[in-house]
DNA sequence: CATCCTCAGTTCGGTCATTGAACCTTGCTG
DNA sequence: CAGCAAGGTTCAATGACCGAACTGAGGATG
């Protein structure tokens, strides 16, 4: 095995999906986040989904693969499940610092997207404060700084649906801060 | 195109991949670059690997997802397949201004997967005209800029194996910019 | 009390992608 | 002409993903 004897990677590496011969952090996260669906739901996360329904809906994702992605994303500590409410009891998962550190990756494959594949712009992101939209790396141009995640502000541009069936995207279509849990319609 | 009219979905679309009920320019970029080895393969070019047979031993990948891969990357415009010799004819896969768009992404993903999951540094990445290591989006902090692919230079740290087996691999030991195509010793 | 509903999964048969090994082709090189 | 290297293609087996159906816990309804 090609391992550094001394690195972390104890013996037990439980996806057996793994790029084995490279030495690469790159390679390391692609075993983590590399597979079909798992960036996305990350996305979500990000967006304000929670529970297992939203994304599943949201995403229009088989459901045995959102239960086998949100495991692995626990596990992972880029998830964390907890209990919001006892009766019936029900769990949300909540990106954790490792998860909402994947929000520069998020952000640089979006503006990738958009620049080179996408002829309507779909979102923008703004900086809370200001009002300056992000430039690529999810810097405010005016202000010279990073914006914290929590304070960017996601709206639709004209590309986006303005009328959707699910009731996620719907609720997205508002204005609204990242990490930000997305309440339902009652309708 | 693949964008959506309201009936969701006319029948063009080329690969059956698709994250069919997503607006959203990251799923976009997924559909393009989110499959297996894809990302590894634009990595290798941006270190400035360029032909088959070297793609092939240095990334471990079977030959014909290997060429499926070439193929879908060039009809997507991120690589350029283009002749280096004629006799007998030889190609090379070249990023274009849109694969090394790419490098934003790459950049941020491996420092993710550098903090998170790897505990030995296993390369830095540093801005040529004054030796500072990049920042995690790709700037150099000392120059307060974002560093153009070209003058970012890669060099070996710590936790990488010092004597690997495939040629590639040692080419890529020596401090080397990024996009400088490799050069095997023909030992 | 029986029924229905929601949420959060699991199970299952079919399909599609990935894998490793073997084979093929072109054009040198000895 | 034999052998070889680069750059593929083909094939059978395996694994991942798919949609639809089912399960189970815990209310809410009548």
């Amino acid at each position: 095995m090609n391992l550094r004897s001394e690195s972390g990677y104890s013996g037990g590496m439980a996806l057996g999906k793994d790029y084995a011969t490279q030495e690469c952090s790159i390679a390391r996260a692609l075993e983590i986040v590399g597979e079909r669906w798992t960036l996305l739901v990350v996305r979500d996360a990000l967006y304000g989904v929670r529970r297992y329904n939203d994304f599943l809906v949201h995403l229009g994702i088989p459901r045995a693969v959102l239960a086998a992605r949100l495991q692995t994303l626990t596990a992972e500590g880029i998830l964390e499940k907890r209990r919001y409410q006892e009766s019936p009891p029900r769990d949300e998962y909540v990106l954790t610092e490792r998860g909402i550190a994947l929000w520069p990756t998020l952000r640089a494959l979006g503006a990738w997207g958009r620049d080179h594949f996408t002829d309507v712009r779909l979102r923008y992101f703004r900086h809370a404060a200001c009002g300056t939209e992000l430039g690529p790396y999810g810097e405010c141009a005016l202000c010279g700084t990073i914006v914290p995640v929590g304070d960017v502000v996601m709206e639709p541009g004209p590309g986006l649906d303005p009328d959707p069936v699910d009731p996620v995207s719907r609720a997205l279509l508002k204005p609204r801060r990242l990490l930000e849990p997305v309440e339902m319609d009652q309708a």
